[in-house]
DNA sequence: CATATTTAAGACATCAATGTCTTAAATATA
DNA sequence: TATATTTAAGACATTGATGTCTTAAATATG
């Protein structure tokens, strides 16, 4: 897969908070909530939020009526920004072949393929923000199911 | 990674064997060589390029002046095969987030553009043969060192 | 036939990603 | 203050990819 289960989770997570706050007008929404509507394990997403929480992009509320927000609007957060959080920048910067001494300067056989390629993946994730994938009908269920 | 290790293993070992059949004329190349000089366990090399041969697209002869070869020309080789034989192609055919509920009928909010970029890695992986690859003089070291 | 070379097969080890579970800490409310 | 709710932290288990090692089978050559 090009992005881990983590950061597939996360992303899906960050538009299902998004969706919840918009729908029910709550600011913190329970992890336990996320959890269950998107089908994933709860101590795990408490997990990878937690990692979202130190870089910032959320913000964390104990106790009741507490839960998950996002610290910014919708559309000033940008999904490379969580893609970065979970797995790093490592795909957008390194070789195909995973060879180190690959470079412009000294290129691998594919590498001026694989490098307009991968320009265009990060344009994907630097482009599209939570607001602009997030689900306003209930057309699409984030919970795969 | 986009490619698994066992898979970008398998790409350079071929690649290396296309140039060494044309480099030494001879027809196969023993693992040991190659697992030395792409910097690569023996015996992982090994298990990778049996899938190989399994798959048809190479070729192994035990004994001395053994080793293993390319089935057809380099030319007519592509990458994809090798791809393909190793780690499959899921990822050219699911959704960026794995939701198995993600199609064209039912797309997720990243469907289309995904779609098309991947649909661009697949053309990468389709156009270019072992031939195409393969190093003509000693400009790149498949080895990474 | 004996020996050296080479792949085949499979057992086993290691590691990172994923997943489960328990306890602690913070917070709201009765 | 007592209780319920919720995240934080960390131990532990599971799984698949990666890597190591040993033995068996096939083949060429002296």
């Amino acid at each position: 897969m090009l992005l881990s289960k983590s950061c597939t989770y996360a992303v899906r997570a960050a538009l299902l908070i998004s969706k919840k706050k918009i729908d029910s007008g709550r600011n913190y929404i329970p992890v336990s909530e996320l959890a269950k509507e998107l089908d994933i394990s709860f101590h795990f997403l408490t997990k990878i939020l937690q990692k979202l929480t130190e870089s910032k992009i959320m913000n964390s509320f104990r106790g009741p009526n507490g839960g998950i927000t996002l610290t910014r609007s919708p559309e000033k957060i940008k999904i490379i920004e969580i893609v970065d959080a979970i797995d790093g920048m490592k795909l957008f910067e390194s070789c195909i072949f995973g060879l180190p001494t690959c470079s412009d300067d000294h290129p691998c056989p594919l590498h001026k393929q694989w490098k307009l390629q991968r320009i265009e993946i990060l344009k994907l994730f630097k482009t599209n923000t939570i607001h602009d994938l997030t689900i306003n009908d209930d057309e699409f269920n984030l919970s795969g199911k």
